[in-house]
DNA sequence: GGCAAATGTGTAAATGTTTACATGTTTTCA
DNA sequence: TGAAAACATGTAAACATTTACACATTTGCC
């Protein structure tokens, strides 16, 4: 599949960068939600696209003697990711979510011991929520630029504030069946 | 984190399985959406399980001559499941996606490259949620009860229908900017 | 000036996951 | 009765990811 190839790719593309700086973008608000790598990963990876002819480097020294990489795409590189980027795939089958898995057993929890879970999981959700959205309120008061680089990271920031707010409905949705609800009861709508 | 270990005891715990039941619990409606194994990662975890004690099993000849196993949780078993389950834990940092990997770089398509693969997520995205709707209504007319596993069923595969709608709502308002958002209009509000 | 935090780059080992290879039996349906 | 689909179990190799080990420089702040 060769992901991380491609998030490498994207984001040499929109500027030269040093590992280092693909890891930060790795961590930033925006990426972070949906993409993530560790900087063992990286710098292997960085040294493959090299040997692919996909990127090359220019070594800079910054301040007295600290030697930096800074990567650039090269036009192959750019004709590959060009490539990627267009490409229609199917959509995932499986997000995996391991708190869902946990929902899933329910069955082995008394009430209790679940409801615990399910309040710490909701307040961290609204947090996250929260935090994504005063983000976005902050840096996106009008809508980007087509074809900027801020289009791109509002429209992925949009889609983490509504992936958390849905799962913190769920949450609520969980909590109440089992605060309120009573066996037999028809399943609410779900809209 | 050992994942693939404790949804493996979960689904043991439930009852008796064999490795082949365990792979079709992976392929199945609700636990696909959220977890997934291939059988060559099954088989060694289970081996693996035997030799730490925490599941059994015992051979079944089915019809002449056909060996298979059907694995069984112990009582060290029982009791790592249940701790795990149990725990409180942080939410992750991540949920990684493609496609939204993809949105992150959209500068480098123009929109009407950009928008046939906005519909065709779309569409996908639409008859999978509308496929899940169809089987919560099918399968969960009247709340499950407590402590059965119906319930688990009920409440992922709710999580999965609202998981679809809000990624649906997100395409239509990615496609709805780049076909008529003007730059400079005001983000229309989330909630 | 000193110290902490951030910048910067790498490797190694362990773990997790997918794809391919490999084989055989049983059930279902035409 | 024959063929296809489902049942059933495994290993090997490649690929992806995380955690730990390892080291050095620069910047910002007190």
């Amino acid at each position: 599949m060769r992901n991380l190839k491609y998030a490498i790719l994207g984001l040499v593309n929109r500027e030269p960068m040093t590992g280092y700086d693909i890891k930060k973008a790795f961590d930033s608000r925006g990426l972070t939600n949906f993409w993530h790598a560790e900087h063992s990963q990286i710098y292997p990876e960085l040294k493959k696209l090299v040997a692919e002819g996909l990127v090359e480097y220019e070594t800079v020294i910054r301040g007295e003697k600290l030697e930096t990489k800074l990567y650039e795409i090269t036009k192959a590189g750019r004709k590959d990711f060009h490539d990627w980027l267009r490409a229609d795939v199917e959509i995932e089958r499986t997000y995996k979510d391991i708190f869902r898995l946990r929902t899933f057993f329910n069955e082995s929890m008394t009430k209790d011991e679940y409801l615990v879970l399910l309040r710490s999981q909701l307040q961290q959700h609204i947090e996250k929520r929260d935090m994504l959205k005063h983000f976005i309120d902050m840096d996106f008061q009008k809508l980007p630029h087509f074809n900027s680089k801020q289009m791109g990271d509002y429209l992925v920031l949009d889609g983490a504030v509504r992936r958390e707010k849905t799962y913190v409905e769920w949450l609520e949705h969980c909590i109440d069946v089992f605060e309120n609800g009573k066996a037999g009861d028809p399943v609410p709508p779900l809209y």
